[in-house]
DNA sequence: CGTAGTCGATTACATACGTAAACGATGGAG
DNA sequence: CTCCATCGTTTACGTATGTAATCGACTACG
């Protein structure tokens, strides 16, 4: 019997970072992932190995060989990603609702002139 | 010497329902709290006790003693917790921009029209 | 051919978190 | 006074996470 389709596991912040390389170009290798994020987080190498390794068994990440080494490329979409851990924070902390959190960032003063205009459009839209 | 005045430590998502009984509400013994959540989550008292222990270490909670026991109240405010927890995920996700994050509840249909009216009470507001 | 570098895989170890049982003090019922 | 219920505190233990060192295989250089 198959597994009920295993709801995709978490992915933490750190393996973010090693998903945000591979989202932006891919496939890569770990060498090249850790050109990407390595100095910026002040990682080394097999940091990074064990972030792809724990993001394959997270069914996150694709390899596919190449040589003697492997090539990684992400199994979810970003956008994918977005929507999931959003949805996550807006059900955690605003029971769901979306213009309370809009309204928190207005007060809090996390929105710029530029946010305000961009939702402008976007809602102009949402209209039509 | 004082302490670089420590920056608030995380809540949990555990310890955020503990907190999320205590803003309703408080003060609160840990039987009230108990009795708040327990049943939801399925916890016994000791969890609770747990959390509220570690609230107190993290100073997200203040302890006045009653008797024998203590009252539980909360040390931060709601939404300055919302404020945080809000903007780590923009700035995690989106790279601090509130209206990509918008632009994404709204594809994934997280925005209901009720939402979106809201939103638009609220930017008026804000152009006021 | 032997050896050094490089790969992924395995193992390591500290901290955080979820969940709770065990423990020691203490106050109230008999 | 004695014993039990109840507090808060301490200890426990499994999993997740951050961050790596180590290991065994393999390849390219000398």
């Amino acid at each position: 019997m198959a597994e009920k389709s295993d709801q995709p596991e978490r992915i933490s912040e750190a393996e973010q970072a090693v998903m945000e390389a591979l989202w932006q170009r891919s496939p890569l290798t770990a060498q090249e992932v850790c050109e990407h994020v390595c100095a910026e987080r002040d990682w080394s190498l097999n940091t990074v190995k064990t972030l792809l390794s724990r993001l394959v068994t997270k069914q996150a990440v694709a390899t596919q060989p190449d040589g003697k080494r492997f090539l990684y490329s992400p199994r979810i979409a970003r956008s994918d990603y977005l929507g999931t851990e959003s949805r996550r924070l807006v059900d955690r902390l605003f029971g769901g609702r979306a213009a309370p959190l809009f309204a928190h960032l207005a007060q809090s003063e996390a929105l710029t002139p530029d946010d305000i205009a961009e939702i402008e459009a976007l809602l102009k839209e949402l209209k039509s």
